[in-house]
DNA sequence: GACTGTGTGTGACATTTATCACATAATAGA
DNA sequence: TCTATTATGTGATAAATGTCACACACAGTC
């Protein structure tokens, strides 16, 4: 746990942006700094949601337990609030967040967070603009998912890597082929097997755990006819 | 278009609770209740977002297209607002909704509704609330959906109805065979072949649109085990 | 270096589901 | 009532995917 310096902080959220210098001291003696590492838990469905968390920096999967194992929900690149919902929406988490990376992570108290909506219009719009974007983009995903077969399903995880998140062609694959079965619901095998096919035709290659994709409109095409 | 009468209105949002009686008598001036039959769009995917729309009364699927076809998101039952996260979050509408029976619905000026947020911290916050809830039941149903087989996906919309939009085991289907295989993503056929296998099993009857659960234990077991 | 656990690759087969084709039924207009 | 349209039921088949079985690779530990 370190100590924050909210003030200086060169990674606010857009909401803090619009805090007072004296909330902001608010802020700043109701919040902790808290490291993760690759694979630490940040928070855990079933348990008591008691504090927002912040991903300052890092890499999240946030999953949740489904009918037949694991399913994950989506990944959360830094900065950005992690699970609002899920701290707002019921006493109880209703999913899990898991550091990919090295992750820093700041607690706020429930209270003070609750307070700024309350009493900075401008902070509380910001927080419905941020839900209301992720409700778009989780939509979008979700449609997107439910009715394409399995290549279209990774090829558009790959693709969502690629641009969302490392904004790269290259890139360490934050997810081994359990987790990515767990993110398309499907089975360990059929993540392996279409890898494999995807390298054998040459639109990817990957090394250990490094994947470059080489014939980026051959995935954009895979993706988007299912 | 009729003369709302929000002060006076018994179908006020939690939200709507919580404003002062000057900031309902501006409600008032900016709003419009529209009345829709069903079939009617109510707001359109990819055409501009300019009121918030509240539905007062009846019932409503929000639906987007997918690589594949349409595909219905959820259902809305009144009253709650429809699309906040579509209106909010981009100006152009990323789904449509569709009255699924005779509705009524009120179209709030933009501009206003962003000024209750900005100038009432409860308000703000109620709406927050339920957006974070939303997201929450999203979640559920997404992970559930997209581990379950097809039985498992049709008896848990069919549970679904019951309990939450009917609260009945006896309830007038409110979507065809296409509609309900767009909702569960599958095929027609598929649909059919279904509703008719559970019939067969005792397990629900139909009459015409009228749908009756006869055996709940079957349906939930199925829903669960996928 | 041997040992152990975890992750991965791949074949054979079973199951689930989509697709196509068509019959029949229900509904809304004229 | 007749007709056009839309909705539904069902068989045959093909395609996609899960499951099981097992081999192998790799990393960390002793």
């Amino acid at each position: 746990m370190a100590n924050p310096e909210c003030r200086l902080c060169g990674l606010k959220s857009p909401a803090a942006e619009l805090l007072s210098s004296s909330e902001l001291e608010t802020l700043e003696l109701n919040c902790a700094q808290i490291n993760f590492k690759k694979g630490d838990v940040i928070f855990r469905e079933g348990t008591l949601a008691t504090n927002i968390a912040y991903l300052k920096s890092g890499l999240v999967k946030v999953h949740m337990k489904g009918p037949t194992g694991d399913k994950i929900l989506r990944l959360m690149k830094a900065p950005t609030y992690l699970g609002l919902p899920t701290t707002f929406g019921d006493k109880v988490n209703h999913y899990s967040a898991t550091a990919l990376i090295d992750s820093h992570i700041c607690f706020i108290s429930l209270d003070t967070f609750r307070d700024f909506i309350f009493k900075n219009g401008s902070f509380a719009y910001e927080i419905i603009l941020d839900l209301c974007r992720n409700e778009l983009t989780d939509y979008q995903k979700y449609a997107n998912m439910s009715q394409k077969q399995l290549p279209g399903r990774l090829a558009e995880i790959l693709l969502c890597m690629s641009h969302e998140v490392y904004k790269s062609n290259r890139f360490e694959l934050p997810l081994n082929n359990n987790e990515l079965s767990d993110f398309i619901s499907t089975s360990r095998e059929s993540v392996s097997r279409l890898l494999s096919d995807f390298a054998k035709e040459g639109i990817i290659s990957i090394n250990k755990k490094e994947l470059t994709i080489l014939k980026e409109d051959m995935l954009e095409k895979i993706s988007l006819k299912g």
